[in-house]
DNA sequence: GGTTCGATTTGAACGGTGCTTAGATATGCT
DNA sequence: AGCATATCTAAGCACCGTTCAAATCGAACC
């Protein structure tokens, strides 16, 4: 309801609280750590009673998810970026670069699209939005450097394995046991790339190309 | 109250409450979720009152942390006994595939695992304990299957992306997205292992045995 | 303009949580 | 036996998610 009122007039008693909740949650999100994020303390945060976000998520995981549906459209926006300064077949591993980069530089924000999209139902096709959008450019981006889009199983397993690639390694990359070998690589970037060459995945459709 | 006497030796006033919690706080995990998991729902499992814990366990983390310690341990032989179960070059999918199939028996169980190693502090060196356990057994499984033991940054790298891929895989195989793939594919073994293949990841030295 | 209506916000409350402290109780050792 | 110690309980604190009646305010209608 009433999704992004413009600018001239102050649409109602508080202005645009749900937008205010939700930037509020990131905000303390990001700067005090998951353990932090409750709702009583967005709503502190956002400067209303502890009972005022329930007029606008009938929970606090819906909450949640409205924090978790940005972080997509970020994530989406960076590999956007990423995918277009790159050319040929880096296309793939610049995408993949991305997601990790992003996931890295915003561990909690991740850790909570990750499991909203883990508790999202099955979608009756493809539809563009939220992580499926994410989803669906590096499928794509499989296509463009080769893949068959008729072999549908096989793209999406191949979609599957790139995806799993990635999010594997942005958790692992948080591993402390690991700070000396991406020192000794000199630098998360270099080692995110360093993993993806150890897996056959991105290069392989390169005979295509 | 005097509930567990083992009567051979165990002295304690209660028996031995630390394992009688560890082993209630699996049990409650399995059973109601991991939103169920409330020290305080441990001690009213074990029968104890809400603050006996606190003599055992410094915190609900380190109770966490036991139970994650149990769950590698599990997980270990799992990993043992597949190895043993393959031949040649296929031992390492079969450890693959037993990783990934364990967390997703035990989805909960390997969060919390999940979560312990991630904030565990480096070690000094490899020590073959807990999770280190199962990560060595992936390296020296790379090693046999001719692996250079002497470039040990690029051998440390192949361990790294295996373990990636099966964390990554262990976590996408819970989406409801995939559901239909999988059942496509006849099972979530055959996804496991198909997304597997589609990794150059495993088959990898095969030239070298 | 005054009135009504509905959406928004609040304050108080309930049950549950992690954790601390002080006191009770049983156990092992000498 | 007696004591020191480890173990457990009872009570309480601050905080949490959530609900609900009442208070507040914007806006539409007459």
């Amino acid at each position: 309801m009433s999704a992004s009122k413009p600018a001239d007039g102050k649409p109602y008693h508080h202005g645009d609280l749900r937008r205010a909740l939700v930037d509020a949650a990131r905000r303390l999100l990001e700067a005090e750590g998951p353990a932090a994020l409750s709702l009583r303390a967005v709503a502190r945060e956002a400067g209303v009673s502890p009972a005022a976000p329930y007029h606008h998520f009938k929970d606090k995981s819906e909450l949640l998810d409205a924090v978790a549906h940005d972080g997509w459209i970020m994530l989406d926006r960076a590999m956007t970026t990423a995918k277009a300064q790159a050319q040929g077949h880096q296309r793939l591993s610049a995408l993949g670069i991305a997601y990790v980069c992003f996931a890295r530089e915003h561990p909690a924000l991740y850790r909570i699209m990750y499991d909203a999209a883990r508790n999202k139902e099955a979608l009756p096709h493809v539809t563009e939005e939220d992580e499926e959008s994410a989803y669906c450019k590096v499928r794509q981006t499989l296509v463009e450097l080769g893949a068959d889009p008729k072999a549908t199983v096989d793209l999406e397993l191949a979609t599957v394995a790139a995806w799993c690639a990635a999010h594997g390694l942005a958790e692992m990359a948080g591993f402390k046991q690991f700070e000396h070998l991406i020192e000794a690589l000199g630098g998360e970037t270099a080692f995110f790339r360093a993993v993806f060459s150890h897996m056959g995945l991105f290069p392989r459709p390169r005979h295509e190309v």
